[in-house]
RNA sequence: GCCAUGGUGGCGGAAUGGUAUACGCGCGCGACUCAAAAUCGCGUUCCCGUAAGGGAUUGAGGGUUCAAGUCCCUCCCAUGGCACCA
């Protein structure tokens, strides 16, 4: 009886035995050896999958087989980050309703998800848009709002023209609307922000323990952005007024020649001196036309007014002009900044276009100016000079009673700053969760109490790019809130950023309280309405049990936004009192990016590559191991499929390995492969050899070699005449994470029983490892010159002795004296001669 | 500019300071076939040589070492991130 291996109905049958067994699904209820694994979960849009999500989502899931074989309890869930701006662009477009096309998006991606073969457990799965779901990110609002986290203020805004949004710094950072790519313009605007700032030394003390990448952990010190320093109070000459600067050079102070400040500063109209108004003026309707991002990056040419104001150095007491320039920003420090020309490049630029003085007030050991662009080092060498008291000592020291002295004047403070700024979390879209806030008719904001959530988003709108909320077109949301609240009350048109759905998914996943969270379900039941028990997001038995996540798989691009608001999120709720951990995701990996011809795939770019052709032609587990075989899975690569056909190859061998057992009962196994060598059994070592090194790879995401491994131990089997069951059942196992659903066909081809998943990892017998022979190099002058093969227990003098009688190498010591020889065990005879 | 990561055959890539180029693709030759595909066998870093063997080689140049792709220094290039932060 000959069987051919035909992936589609194989993979199709073990889908179907998998989902029949209910072989994934997890019992939140017992913590024990359980281990918590997901990938970042995608954006349901309507276009099929593409190669990057198969190659995050396939050797994420074997990472997850490997861990379940290790005898964990793997808990594997799969959701759908479903709010966001393309369904209401494509509801603009076409007239289907958000909620619709979702679904139906949600739908088809799970279908097309299953075919991967992961092993997702799928009743535990998650949809940010269903009512079941936001509701939990609308109470996550009401509790930042108890707890005093969120507040709302008037703001200047990144508003893109074409997205008629609100854009976050991080969404246009190069300028440009981060999903459109239209220039980002400036408008003031009322938005709702979480005090993320609160918890910036919480975020970055606890980034030490996590075990993450460290460029990683680096971008997030350096977004969070920590400076020590203090600030300075300036008395403002011929009025009560004063002014704060921080710096974190206060050394340097006695070489301050002016002082900038913001464009945007309150205190400015009322500084500046009756002569210099028009001219400031000017510059203030100047630049509050440019946009945040062009005053930060526009021009590199600083420009600037003089306020005619002066202020009294709190050392000198001399006079120090103040300046307006919009380099200062009103968003960071104080905004105000002093101007230290001697020891700052872009002080310098300034005074010298304005003519402004130049002091210098510290320098190196040589004598030399110091420029601070390299801090650390000039600051332990150099000197304080021309200051006063504070002339001659180091510049550390000096920085340290130079504070003092302030503090002790009450003209200063030590302080520390951030550079991280609070999360606005308003966004002016319909398809989010609304913000559960109600304004009464004086506009003073109220909480939806908790027992209305979830507070519906409302389905009587009109999807018109209009430049407001469509929201406040719903005369069914204006109704519900006069009927619950009383007349002249009015909801908060505002949805919330799709980023706080994504805070907190992780926790979702644990919910065991029975709320489906299935596409279909989204309208909720009269009785989970009815039910006014508060909600709980999650059960404290298994958030302590399960939590942390143990393994999160995701993109690095998330570095700075979604990754710091979720750790965020989770050490609030643990504030609150409704979590027990504080960290989030305890291990972090990034998937590489898969580029085609060296650009990344996008849809706009118009270079997405369908991977469906290959995976009908070659099945998942071949499309799943190429990916794989690529390289490493966190470099990621530039597309081709020249190579396929190898990973076909292999699959086809090994189904053939397995084959000619079929017929024959007997515990040996002949084969009749062409391969055969007669001259040695050496498969016990390739077979162990391949089980450390798989053992070793796959938990570090090098599944390339880990199938080169085993595509190694297969040139071997090939090779043997008689192969025992025990054998192939192993390479079955080791096959198991790589290709589950070929390695569940080869496990019941060869006698295994159950599924191959559920069986113990196999593991390595260090003494079979070396073989009866060992070869060893020879070198002579650090050049090989030959080598030896000997009995693997031979002594090192033996192994010298008979290195140094190999022909080759006898010649190159023939007539020398050796000066040294050096033995490195099993590996190589090294001879120094003279 | 700063930080991070990387640069290895025709290609994807492998290599605890210890035989560089594993594994695979591609290519060449051969077997099977009427033929092709598929499959199988052999070969394949480059140069010289029939071969044995020799020489060169991990972006460039130095250094440490018996021995460097790997460690150190100076550059060059690529990718990602940050960037008027006071």
């Amino acid at each position: 009886m000959s069987r051919t291996y035909d992936p589609k109905a194989l993979e199709a049958k073990w889908q179907k035995r998998w989902e029949e067994a209910g072989l994934y699904a997890a019992d939140l209820s017992d913590g024990s050896d359980k281990y918590y694994t997901h990938v970042m979960f995608p954006y349901p849009s309507g276009d099929k999958l593409h190669i990057g999500h198969w190659y995050n989502y396939g050797p994420s899931d074997s990472f997850a087989r490997f861990m379940r074989m290790q005898g964990k309890k793997v808990f594997s869930p799969m959701g759908f980050d479903a709010f966001g701006l393309p369904a209401e662009n494509y509801a603009v477009k076409t007239g289907v309703h958000p909620d619709t096309s979702t679904r139906k998006n949600v739908e088809t991606m799970i279908t097309q998800l299953k075919r991967i073969g992961c092993m997702y457990d799928w009743s535990k799965m998650v949809n940010t848009s269903t009512p079941e779901y936001y509701r939990f990110t609308q109470w996550l609002f009401l509790q930042m709002h108890k707890h005093g986290l969120a507040y709302k203020k008037a703001g200047n805004v990144n508003w893109c023209p074409s997205c008629q949004t609100v854009l976050a710094n991080e969404q246009a950072q190069d300028g440009t609307c981060e999903r459109c790519g239209t220039p980002v313009i400036h408008k003031p605007l009322e938005q709702w922000y979480w005090n993320i700032t609160r918890y910036s030394q919480q975020l970055l003390d606890g980034l030490d323990a996590l075990d993450w990448p460290e460029k990683t952990k680096i971008m997030q010190r350096n977004w969070i952005g920590r400076s020590e320093g203090c600030d300075v109070v300036w008395s403002v000459t011929g009025c009560d007024m004063s002014l704060e600067t921080f710096t974190t050079t206060v050394d340097t102070i006695y070489g301050v020649t002016f002082v900038v400040i913001a464009p945007d500063h309150p205190l400015l109209p009322t500084l500046v001196t009756p002569e210099q108004r028009d001219a400031v003026h000017a510059y203030i309707a100047q630049s509050s036309t440019k946009s945040e991002f062009d005053r930060q990056f526009g021009d590199k040419d600083k420009t600037g007014v003089c306020t005619g104001a002066f202020l009294k150095h709190p050392f000198t007491g001399m006079s120090i002009p103040l300046w307006v320039a919009d380099y200062v920003l009103m968003t960071y420090g104080t905004g105000v900044v002093m101007g230290v020309p001697a020891h700052d490049q872009r002080d310098m630029d300034f005074a010298k276009k304005y003519g402004l003085d130049i002091v210098q007030s510290i320098q190196n050991p040589e004598g030399e100016s110091i420029v601070y662009d390299n801090i650390d080092k000039y600051a332990v060498l150099g000197t304080i000079i021309d200051s006063g008291a504070f002339s001659g000592i180091a510049i550390l020291d000096g920085r340290k009673k130079i504070i003092d002295q302030l503090e002790r004047a009450g003209m200063g403070r030590r302080k520390i700053q951030y550079r991280l700024r609070d999360w606005c979390v308003s966004r002016q879209r319909y398809w989010g969760a609304p913000i559960p806030i109600v304004y009464d008719p004086k506009g003073n904001p109220h909480p939806v109490p908790e027992e209305h959530l979830p507070w519906t988003l409302p389905t009587d709108v009109e999807f018109n790019p209009t430049g407001e909320s469509p929201l406040k077109h719903s005369n069914e949301f204006k109704e519900r809130t006069e009927k619950l609240f009383g007349k002249g009350w009015t909801p908060e048109y505002d949805t919330m950023d799709t980023f706080v759905c994504s805070s907190f998914y992780y926790l979702m996943y644990l919910q065991t309280q029975g709320a489906s969270m299935k596409a279909e379900s989204c309208q909720l039941s009269a009785s989970q309405k009815k039910n006014n028990q508060p909600l709980t997001l999650v059960h404290p038995e298994v958030e302590k049990q399960w939590m942390p996540v143990d393994m999160y798989i995701g993109g690095a691009e998330h570095a700075c936004m979604h990754l710091i608001y979720a750790r965020f999120v989770m050490m609030a709720l643990k504030d609150f009192g409704y979590v027990s951990h504080s960290e989030p995701f305890k291990k972090l990996v990034h998937q590489g990016v898969i580029t085609n011809k060296g650009a990344k795939m996008s849809k706009s770019k118009g270079n997405v590559v369908s991977p469906d052709a290959l995976v009908d032609r070659h099945g998942s587990d071949v499309f799943r191991m190429y990916l794989m075989f690529m390289g490493p899975f966190t470099e990621g690569g530039d597309w081709s499929d020249t190579g396929i056909k190898g990973i076909d190859r292999f699959a086809l061998r090994l189904f053939k390995l397995f084959e000619i057992i079929q017929d024959q009962p007997s515990q040996k196994t002949k084969n009749t492969s062409t391969k055969i060598d007669q001259s040695k059994g050496s498969s016990q070592t390739a077979l162990h050899r391949a089980i450390k090194k798989i053992t070793e790879d796959i938990p570090a995401f090098r599944f390339n070699t880990a199938i080169s491994a085993l595509m190694e131990l297969l040139n071997v089997l090939e090779r043997e005449q008689e192969i025992d069951r025990s054998t192939l059942q192993t390479v079955a196992k080791l096959l198991a994470p790589l290709a589950p659903h070929l390695a569940d066909e080869l496990w019941e081809m060869c006698g295994g029983e159950g599924f191959v998943v559920d069986q113990r990892w196999p593991s390595f017998d260090p003494a079979l490892l070396t073989s009866d022979t060992m070869t060893i190099a020879v070198q002579v002058n650090g050049k090989l010159r030959g080598s030896i093969e000997v009995p693997s227990d031979s002594s090192k003098d033996d192994i010298i002795a008979t290195a140094s009688k190999q022909e080759n190498v006898a010649k190159f010591i023939a007539g020398t004296s050796i000066a040294k020889q050096i033995y490195v065990p099993g590996k190589l005879v090294s001879f120094v001669v003279g």
